[in-house]
DNA sequence: ACTACACTTGACGTAAACGTCAACCGAACC
DNA sequence: GGTTCGGTTGACGTTTACGTCAAGTGTAGT
């Protein structure tokens, strides 16, 4: 039985429950604390997770998965939970989002391109492909 | 001037050529040569690069846009230009392009799903940016 | 002939993102 | 009370994608 199986008032986790969950292992869990990602509450010596370390773990998968570096992701997630009550704050906050914002619309474009070439690559070999099945069929 | 300078026929390319066109050092591209990814030619000792070789660097940083690793990109970019005519191939290019496929549909939803959060964010912080401007103004 | 500049091949260095031990601790089951 | 299971902190290793010299070659201008 895990460690962690006292009552999870506010829902909390393991280490090893969130490295199940999200496929990972729990070197990269701790890997991302060190990198600021994540900063899970301490029960004695184990990590607790929180659910908003979880929400902040999920958009660092999607991050990764979007080709961001770590830095790049905690970056983004730091400061959506950043204040904003000054107006240099809130400049700034328009600026890295701009910028972030068009990287992602060339990565759209990007996509869109590989896709289409993906697809149409995809529909000339099934052509290719019913042509020799029918051969051979004859 | 560049030791390229000859009559491009069909038309090729120098090395520091394309660095700048495509804003990278002489050094990526060696390195991507040595990935597999371009083959130039040679004049002496100097590389030459044809209207393919540029292809396929286009190729190869639209990948990497996407987070593609050089081994990636390889593959695909190999695999557009191999021999089909057998049903073997035929059918491992397609297993191939499938799952390359259902990736770039992953990155497609977490890409939408990014740019609608960032949107918003902007949205918000406008709105903000606003009263504030109005606030001072009053 | 001399200089300048682009290009060449090594070879070593580096940052990112973990993997992979090693050695230890604490709670739980038998 | 011994073992097993999960967790902990180091510390070093590894892969990817280049950067950064170093030292030499080739060709063009003066």
């Amino acid at each position: 039985m895990p460690a962690h199986a006292v009552a999870s008032h506010p829902p909390t986790f393991g280490i090893g429950e969130l490295a199940r969950e999200f496929d990972l292992t729990t070197r990269a869990i701790r890997f991302y604390e060190d990198c600021g990602l994540l900063t899970p509450q301490r029960s004695g010596r184990s990590r607790v997770y929180s659910q908003r370390d979880r929400t902040r773990l999920k958009l660092t998968l999607r991050g990764k998965r979007l080709g961001l570096t770590l830095a790049e992701v905690r970056e983004l997630v730091d400061m959506y939970e950043s204040p904003r009550d000054t107006l240099p704050q809130l400049k700034k906050f328009l600026v890295v989002l701009a910028a972030h914002r068009e990287q992602l619309e060339q990565q759209m474009t990007d996509l869109h391109a590989t896709l289409d070439e993906v697809r149409a690559q995809e529909k000339e070999a099934r052509r290719l492909l019913a042509k020799g099945q029918s051969a051979v069929a004859a």
